[in-house]
RNA sequence: GCCGGAGUAGCUCAGACGGUUAGAGCGGGCGUUUCAUACGCGCUAGGUCGGGGGUUCGAUUCCCUCCUCCGGCACCA
């Protein structure tokens, strides 16, 4: 027997459950049945991400605690998952005490390791990031958070630092050793460059907020959200019997989406080895989802709601739960797991006609009716066909392959192979043909032998479709699958069925979903949303939050005589063209009402063309000091613009002339 | 610009250590059976395997180069 232990990311409670974290969820409830229908001790680890002092603020601007905040959003996950089928073993939250103890003991396990050490720093902090940036990291002008398009604040504080730049080497190696640590390959290329680029020591503590876990000895600080956040699933293998059979580097599977790649796969073996503990077998990311072809904005995000697709399909096949399937079946059959891909609803239509209620549904109704005339509605005394066993097993062993190696869409591809040969081989076989012969010993095998195909599948299809699963084998005359540890419920041909046991009354596993009704459906289900102004004027909760002064920066007011000194001007783009070898550098000339016209090199070609430029009226920063961008390329001022790289707005004022001072 | 990944039938993608007519699923078209949820089965797609060059008896598969897309890094006074 192996052990396999699977965890999702916890999902910060800023946010609310949506596609993209129900895909990850969902993925990793399918894997968990896998192994656990296999009969191998298996667990499955989901939970929420409560600290930081995003939510310190996000609760205070609600007037709550921030205890009573993230409890609230932390029961919107757990209550979700359930309606998704997803059975995890456990659900840890990050203000639980059995996880603080556990931090707080990692902690000083890599404290009297050496690995911590006191120091200050000083630089800007993005609220939305928790995170510190570098200067260069910033969007200009305003000293904008490139993710969030907010201001950053000026932080300096006392923080205690891992010795990241310590674990280079072993990182590395490990990688080498191991190359299905990262994966996919791509993934794993990726953070190999970064690592072989350098490490800095990291920076995992903050004394600006409190709402967090203490660093034991200094209660002055608590920790830095990832050092917290990452130790969710060592902390949540809780018992000394637990953690030798899940904690054992040889089953422990982390799913996580692209973006956190470089937290897991860095950051948390560093901690681990440091710590002396076994790193996981693999982190996996998958891709990132499109929804109907467009990007995954916050606000679409919240406007797609996963339970609200799943109890949309529900209403025509039998409930929320087998909804909650059928969802699950499209997220895990339609995108290559890894790769990025796109929830189309008419797509989910389409594959749910075809795979779900033509190939699948279809032939346990054939099959099912056939008996009823045929066996009088029995399983039939009889051999298994021997000559369709081959191709198969062939089918079957591939789709365990494919769980194994963590791509469900294939192992889906492979079971709906298996259906798609029971209904050549009912075809061909022709069992009414041999009944009107009165071949009646024939029509037993040919009908035994499906059944037997069918129950397999049911076993199949169990990981993904539960629901379907259970529907299916109760009109097969079965009870439900219950996983029994070291009992391989997936095992090979023939299965075992008894002969003479009736079946139950059918009615369409997947009824069929015409035209019309596809065109409702796919009409009720997408989200009206706003066509999205500039990003950065779409005020969502936390941004109205955090975009006052807060107490703890030393940020941000100014005096008039600071602001007087600065020399803003309207110009006049003469000429304008790209920077080789800089995607978002334009080189222009600005006629400020001088001699010769200014020399300016701007960020701005991810949202402009050249010849766009030329001619308009911008507001310049006439004073600012020269900056040198190599080769004699010397920038003499900035233009004023706001919004995110790919879609910036120039400042402008209309009808003045060049020179023309602003204050 | 650097480093990865990818560009293959209408769509989603397989595949090829170089070699008979380049594959699958879906959709489309044609045919056919009647047990079934008008369902299944069979046939069908005349695709320059992104462009160009090279190596080779022979390349879509190897090498070079260019283009496009996606990521990571850099650049953003």
């Amino acid at each position: 027997m192996s052990r396999f232990y699977v965890t999702t990311p916890i999902y910060y409670v800023n946010d609310v459950p949506h596609l993209g974290t129900s895909y990850t969820t969902v993925a990793a409830d399918a894997l968990r049945r896998v192994h656990v229908l296999r009969g191998d001790d298996t667990r499955m680890l989901t939970g929420t991400d409560e600290h930081g002092l995003k939510i310190e603020r996000e609760a205070q601007a609600r007037g709550v605690s921030p205890a009573a905040f993230v409890k609230d959003m932390s029961d919107r996950f757990e209550a979700t998952w359930p309606k998704l089928e997803v059975r995890a073993d456990d659900f840890i939250r990050t203000t639980q005490p059995r996880h603080e103890e556990r931090v707080q003991e990692l902690w000083r396990t890599i404290e009297k390791k050496g690995d911590l050490y006191l120091g200050s720093y000083e630089d800007w902090y993005c609220v939305g990031c928790e995170e510190f940036k570098t200067e260069k990291d910033l969007v200009q002008p305003g000293n904008l958070c490139p993710l969030h398009q907010k201001p950053v604040e000026r932080l300096k504080e006392e923080t205690y630092f891992f010795r990241l730049e310590k674990y280079q080497q072993a990182l590395l190696d490990h990688y080498e050793k191991h190359p299905e640590f990262i994966q996919p390959e791509a993934r794993r290329n990726e953070v190999v460059s970064f690592v072989k680029a350098g490490l800095r020591d990291l920076s995992v503590s903050r004394t600006s907020f409190t709402w967090g876990i203490p660093v034991p000895g200094n209660p002055k600080h608590v920790m830095y959200v990832w050092f917290d956040a990452l130790t969710n699933y060592w902390s949540a293998v809780q018992s000394p019997d637990e953690l030798r059979r899940y904690w054992s580097s040889d089953g422990v599977v982390h799913l996580v989406g692209k973006d956190i790649v470089r937290f897991h796969a860095v950051y948390w073996p560093a901690f681990l080895m440091s710590a002396g503990l076994p790193l996981p077998k693999t982190v996996y990311a998958h891709g990132f989802l499109t929804f109907g072809g467009q990007k995954m904005s916050k606000s679409l995000r919240n406007a797609v709601d996963p339970i609200g697709i799943a109890r949309a399909f529900g209403g025509v096949c039998g409930g929320d739960d087998a909804g909650a399937d059928v969802l699950r079946y499209h997220l895990l059959r339609a995108i290559a797991f890894g790769q990025d891909g796109d929830f189309d609803l008419a797509g989910m239509v389409e594959r749910y006609n075809a795979d779900l209620g033509k190939n699948l549904g279809n032939l346990l109704a054939r099959t099912h009716g056939l008996c009823v005339k045929m066996t009088e509605g029995k399983v039939p005394d009889a051999p298994f066909d021997e000559t369709v066993r081959a191709p198969i097993e062939a089918e079957r062993l591939a789709a365990l392959e494919h769980w194994k190696a963590l791509a469900p869409h294939r192992a889906l591809e492979a079971t709906w192979a298996i259906a798609a040969l029971a209904n050549q081989y009912v075809d061909r076989a022709a069992p009414w043909a041999e009944d009107k012969k009165g071949n009646h010993e024939r029509v037993r095998v040919i009908l035994g032998t499906l059944l037997s195909i069918l129950e397999t599948l049911s076993r199949l299809i169990w990981p993904v479709l539960p629901k379907k699963s259970d529907e299916m084998r109760a009109q097969l005359g079965l009870a439900p699958l219950a996983p029994v540890a070291n009992h391989d419920q997936l095992a090979p041909l023939p299965a075992p069925l008894t002969a003479g046991r009736p079946l139950a009354p059918a009615s369409p596993l997947f009824p069929t979903i015409d035209a019309d009704g596809a065109k409702a459906l796919v009409e009720k289900l997408t989200p009206r949303v706003e066509p999205t102004p500039t990003p950065t004027s779409t005020p969502t909760p936390t941004s109205t939050s955090t975009s006052t002064s807060t107490p703890t920066s030393t940020s941000t007011s100014i005096t008039y005589d600071q602001f007087s000194a600065v020399d803003l001007r309207v110009g006049i783009v003469k000429t304008c063209e790209r920077v080789p070898r800089k995607d978002k550098l334009l080189r222009l000339t600005v006629d400020l009402g001088e001699a010769e016209p200014r020399q300016i090199v701007a960020g701005l070609a991810l949202s402009f063309q050249p010849d766009d430029l030329v001619g308009r009226r911008v507001v310049v920063v006439a004073n600012l000091a020269p900056r040198d961008f190599g080769k004699g390329l010397v920038s003499h001022g900035m233009l004023l613009a706001t919004g995110p790289s790919e879609t910036l707005t120039l400042a402008t004022v209309p009808d003045v002339e060049a020179g023309a001072k602003l204050k």
